[in-house]
DNA sequence: GCATCCTACTCAAGAAACTGACTAATCTCT
DNA sequence: AGAGATTAGTCAGTTTCTTGAGTAGGATGC
């Protein structure tokens, strides 16, 4: 029920296409909502039926014509509406830990290395993450950019996948290292 | 494609009733998984279907009878061949981000609300999972546990579970305190 | 003693998400 | 010069998830 409203809160910040919005899905949206660009497209469409974002035709010489859309004002309203109302409980949804906790019964080193992968993968979102934050912070320190800053809004939920992003690595490198102990001891008995 | 794989996962620790796989759902396996009850039932008739779990009646004399799965030696081989099988990435789904990713642009204060009480639940989830953590450990010491200890999956996807909730929680409370002081200065403008 | 909660499930309808393929031009690299 | 990536989408089919209601007896609380 809420793809529309993670659709709204991302175009906030300026217009963007359909295409350019799945980019911002992978790397800034992606913090707490996942969507694959068919389902973006799609929402897209029905935000426009329903007047909750406006499109305009934007020809491109060297590039196919896309359409940028903006949130209208009924949009906003919209928003207000959504941010009041009671938040479901999050969720998250990984394979990776499914195959964790059946550690106990299967081969764990085929696990060892999709440990190792994750641990790589958050390390480099991270990565992205943290030069994301100093893109919007520019000149200002952190307190001071939490202070008195514009688009906080984007900042504070990067700074949620930053904690995500690092902790996950951790734990990665950490059950990983157990992980292998525990092969290894098995191996010597 | 791998709610069945978590099912599997989830049954590997003893016998369950789609009603306490239900609750163990709530609890342990909601660290990585969602699923409601009814996507449980519908879940486990296909596994049985599939011949991957196997049900005995167990007659109850002041409840109503329940059927108890276990997982088949097909089921073990099933989440093994997941198991060495590529991850999809996790996914994350959040509501109250999806607000805050608005907070330019929409009244804080419901946010600020939503953010105390998301602190407070984390923390009574990460209350329960340290006690969780503290009754499969037993007598032994965190280190002695993860070298030696018997049900290291649930235990290695519940620290998982304990560390994100520690740090959800310590995000709530940042960012309602950065949403508070902004609040404030703008009243006094 | 009445209401509500808990155990234990089932069913059906509708919404949302995923899979996978397809178009078509341009730009980049080798 | 050709292969592959990038921009910018669209479409159809299937699976999965959510919503909401219903059954039924025993236990618990006020």
């Amino acid at each position: 029920m809420a793809l529309r409203h993670a659709v709204l809160a991302a175009l906030l910040h300026g217009e963007y296409s359909g295409y350019q919005l799945a980019k911002a899905f992978d790397i800034g949206v992606a913090n707490f909502w996942h969507a694959l660009p068919q389902q973006l497209y799609a929402e897209l469409a029905k935000l426009e039926k329903d007047g909750l974002i406006t499109g305009r035709q934007v020809v491109q010489e060297t590039r196919p014509n896309k359409r940028l859309f903006q949130v209208t004002d009924a949009g906003f309203a919209e928003l207000e509406t959504f941010a009041a109302a009671v938040s479901k409980p999050s969720f998250i949804r990984d394979d990776l830990l499914v195959k964790i906790h059946a550690a106990d019964r299967i081969d764990t080193s085929p696990l060892i290395e999709q440990l190792d992968e994750r641990a790589s993968a958050a390390e480099a979102r991270a990565g992205l993450l943290t030069s994301l934050l100093d893109t919007m912070r520019g000149v200002l320190d952190e307190e001071e950019y939490l202070r008195t800053g514009e688009r906080i809004g984007p900042y504070l939920t990067c700074l949620r996948g930053l904690s995500f992003e690092r902790e996950h690595r951790a734990w990665c490198l950490r059950t990983a290292a157990v992980l292998r102990e525990r092969r290894q001891a098995r191996a010597e008995r």
